[in-house]
DNA sequence: TAAGATGCCTACTCATGAGTATGATTGAGC
DNA sequence: GCTCAATCATACTCATGAGTAGGCATCTTA
């Protein structure tokens, strides 16, 4: 419930393990802000990587060479230190829309950055929390709040969908299921990204915006030969079975 | 650990609370692998409902009307009931593939086959938990297996995209980018499936397929109308500023 | 109808982890 | 140097929930 927020992370590549500023001089320095922040972030990494329920507070001590009641210090329950990252994370891509909110570009360009700023959030520290934050994890309260931030993203989205049907910028579809086509993709990321870092978040969310913006089925241009007349025959395979498939 | 495998659950809409075969006669009958059936299924529905960690087997067990020792005769434990119900999503997946595997269709159809089945696992009850099963909340020995089953999966669809660019039936593209984000939009379907059971799993699984096949992009037949012509133009916007949402 | 075998329950143990009471230590301002 | 507030640790409490010991019915089979 706390107002203030996390600043994005330093920029450059993912730091592998920032110094505690709890032990950073051997005098007890006055800088809350400063460890409170680091409390969230250490707190996003060990959700990260061993999933909110499998995280002690104990755990999350430990890597900032604190003890658990230090951590109550500055936050008030292990729930809140959820909250608080799923917030980081969030107002990343509300920051996005903010951002494109006013451009003079047809709306599928604006969706595009969006999707981008999308992509990265959830390839960020803040990703996993913000993702796999769990309704069931939270308090009521708290659980109302987050569903209405994530609703606020999802109807930002379909709306941005809408404008560029309208334009035409867009391929006319139905919005609604359109995002949360495009929203599934890229919050998934969240879950793979951990196993498999040879991409950074900005490449991984550009790669998505070009599949989404293609589609599977070739355009004109690229089909000039037959897809029938290169299919492959296959031995027991029958067209009439191929029929229940539709169903 | 058990080779035995749940079948998909029986047709038509969800049963919104099948009977327990525990209360159904006074006398206690003996089809034990029903019973055993009963509780993935009312575990399933449990970690659906409430998350894994959440839920307690005593929340199962009194939704079987029973006691937790009684689950414990079925089944070993709480890790075990949660990789039962995942294997039992995982198996449809399975399924849809050995069913296109020989069909003589371009590989896009014999893909849009599959996520079709695909899409209708994840919504059916043992969605939330194939999809959400940790590697985190399990034993190493059951991770790995959990990780083989879908990396199988990955790797399926990854082929499919390969041979349809081949085939000419898909657009070229990268096919493990393809893959993930293809594979993300249709998980995160155990997502918000539960608050909006507005389509069935069917209807958003054709959905989503027409979604992926077409692209965001309009295709020739649909952009007569040049795109920027009917592009709003904003009051505060300057195109000067877009060109940094491309960094 | 006696003798297992099967199915299930009552009543525990025990580890874990969130959250707290209390007090020691340090720095800032006077 | 003294005082107070900020900061942090030691050493707890206490609820929860996984898993178990042991026993009582009920059914099957001879």
């Amino acid at each position: 419930m706390n107002s203030r927020r996390i600043a994005p992370p330093p920029a450059g590549k993912a730091s592998v393990q920032p110094p505690s500023p709890f032990r950073a001089s051997r005098e007890r320095r006055r800088d809350r802000e400063l460890k409170r922040d680091a409390v969230i972030r250490a707190a996003a990494r060990e959700f990260n990587r061993r999933g909110y329920h499998n995280t002690s507070l104990d755990d999350i001590a430990a890597r900032l060479e604190v003890t658990k009641p230090t951590i109550y210090y500055y936050v008030t329950s292990k729930e809140q230190l959820l909250f608080e990252c799923f917030v980081a994370g969030v107002e990343q891509i509300r920051a996005a829309f903010r951002e494109v909110r006013d451009l003079a570009v047809p709306a599928r360009e604006r969706l595009n950055a969006v999707l981008r700023h999308y992509g990265q959030a959830v390839a960020s520290e803040f990703g996993w929390c913000m993702v796999r934050a769990e309704d069931q994890d939270l308090s009521p309260a708290m659980s109302r709040h987050i569903k209405v931030l994530k609703s606020e993203i999802d109807h930002g989205i379909r709306r941005l969908i809408r404008e560029g049907v309208q334009d035409g910028s867009i391929q006319p579809c139905d919005a609604k299921m359109t995002a949360f086509a495009l929203a599934g993709a890229l919050n998934w990321i969240a879950h793979w990204y951990r196993e498999d870092r040879s991409l950074t978040g900005a490449q991984i969310a550009d790669a998505f915006v070009t599949i989404f913006e293609a589609g599977l089925r070739p355009r004109s241009s690229a089909s000039r030969v037959s897809a029938r007349d290169r299919t492959r025959r296959r031995a027991r395979g029958s067209l009439a079975r191929s029929s229940k498939l539709q169903a």
